[in-house]
DNA sequence: GCCAAACCGTGAATTATTCTCATGAATAGG
DNA sequence: CCTATTCATGAGAATAATTCACGGTTTGGC
């Protein structure tokens, strides 16, 4: 790098030479462990010195004695050294795919409870692996994951596009969920006109992304008497369970919340509603290690 | 330097251009602010990526977009670069006889007021050493003081580690400011729950860090009515002395605008609240003379 | 006290690296 | 569709780094 202004002039090398005639004592040993000659640290200490317009050691007899200026620099390569050495270490590692952060992005509720399931074992596979979770996306998930905003998108509905992968990773049951002693709590299965009169009780997103809606009420032509929103799962069913109105989840949710509250899960129509969770990704990326073992992980995560 | 083992390959400057070509959007303006050609960047960039075995960024059609390597260099450039500056106008100060600068960071609002006092006589017996004051750390004061973003810390809250020293170096209670009329005004000191109808005013900080808190309301068990946060002592006093709210500051501070606000001192306590400042400094700089003696006469800075 | 060994410094020659110039390919915007 | 802008590339020129060869000093042993 040819400097014009001047200003610009303590180089990487310049400290590796400081540092290692700190170590052993002398600039020919230096020139030893740096595989270079002493002439050659010799002319480069002194070209350093001519643009520091000060020497950074006096000679003393043989010694060489670090001047005031000297140590300055010396401190300097024993604090930057190292961290030149730990980003290269890093930066090798990122370029193996062993190492890097990991940004995904969910666009359904329940999906959040799912990925804490694969989180866990993760980063116990991969410990230099950041994991970064994102819920809000101006363009939505397709969005973010074309404008890198991040690697992995978990949601319910693939939208196939050139350019990423949809991998199914988990099937599951979507149920409807009544409180213990409900009228329909012993039915095997609920239809839709059943819950004209009932209060449905749904995550704060736009209708058309519910599937309650546009599966079960909309084909019948009929709604519930009343649609409200909560944000929070535990609350939610602290509703159900009180009697103020039911709920569409995951079965496997369910199953859990149900240990502790007085709630039941009923099929939604005859055949029930399967649903599936789908990982997307950028194709490009699909040789990064550190993402595809994701996406294999999350698929061999199973419940009991 | 001619590498035998490959391993040092991340120097100066392509740390420069790296933090360039982010500035200014482009290699072109990059290269321009380098006073190189933006070939000299394509190539420089080329051979670090061989050398990395990653790119450093991606072509998205006329725009550059930093990889996760990439990223992670930029962030050496943006640590280690200032550095290299600080280095190199601290050596040619040295150079020229002068002893450099003192950075000194903040850590309490009010202690910036203090340090002004001992700034002043300060520069008169050090005439060739500069002192600079900064005010906000990513990683904290001992972040800063380890990071060597500073020299010297003045902080209430000394957090003793190896490798650093704190040295108390002023004694001051802090009180409580009402305004002249108030009908506390009248009384010796005053008691938590006294204030339980008041609003009180602080700077904007974390609970946890604000005395009046841990030490005088949390221990009561009961709070102010209300808690608003101002960023400067003058409006705060001016809103204390307009009836607006109570505040919590230095006795020293209370008496200066004491002279020209309609505002009145009262004890926290029956016993007051006593604190104190410390200076803190790498154990290091121990024998640097104009650090050391800047803690010496912040020791001696007397209030009449 | 003297000599050999171990240092560091210097100039010239050599080798390696960096930079520029000229050019091509891709892209966004008018 | 054309133009202006941007990055990449190869070749050659310019610059910088390194070695070689040698000279001067210091140190310690004999």
């Amino acid at each position: 790098m040819r400097i014009i202004h001047g200003l610009a002039m303590i180089e990487r090398h310049h400290l590796e030479i400081l540092r290692a005639v700190e170590r052993h004592g002398s600039l020919t040993a230096a020139a030893e462990q740096l595989h270079l000659t002493q002439s050659a640290l010799s002319h480069a200490v002194r070209k350093l010195e001519q643009q520091l317009d000060t020497p950074v050691w006096l000679r003393e007899g043989r010694q060489l004695r670090f001047t005031q200026a000297g140590s300055q620099l010396l401190g300097l390569a024993n604090r930057l050294l190292p961290q030149f050495e730990h980003a290269e270490m890093q930066v090798r590692q990122i370029a193996r795919g062993q190492r890097g952060s990991l940004r995904v992005g969910m666009e359904c509720h329940p999906c959040y409870q799912w990925l804490l399931k694969v989180v866990g074992p993760y980063l116990q596979y991969w410990p230099d692996v950041d994991v970064d979770v994102k819920q809000e996306f101006q363009f939505g998930g397709m969005g973010a994951l074309f404008g890198h905003d991040i690697d992995l998108l978990v949601t319910p509905d693939p939208l196939h596009k050139p350019g990423v992968c949809f991998e199914s990773v988990f099937d599951y049951e979507q149920v409807l969920v009544v409180p213990e002693g409900h009228s329909l709590a012993d039915k095997a299965w609920v239809e839709p006109h059943q819950l004209e009169k009932e209060t449905l009780i749904t995550y704060p997103v736009a209708v058309e992304r519910l599937d309650i809606f546009t599966r079960f009420f909309l084909p019948a032509h009929c709604t519930p008497a009343r649609h409200k929103t909560i944000e929070t799962t535990d609350i939610m069913l602290q509703m159900v369970a009180a009697g103020r109105g039911v709920s569409a989840l995951p079965r496997w949710l369910v199953d859990e919340y149900a240990r502790n509250l007085p709630i039941t899960a009923l099929k939604l129509g005859k055949e029930g509603m399967p649903k599936q969770i789908f990982l997307g990704f950028r194709e490009r990326d699909e040789s990064v290690d550190y993402l595809s073992e994701f996406v294999k992980l999350a698929r061999e995560v199973r419940w009991g």
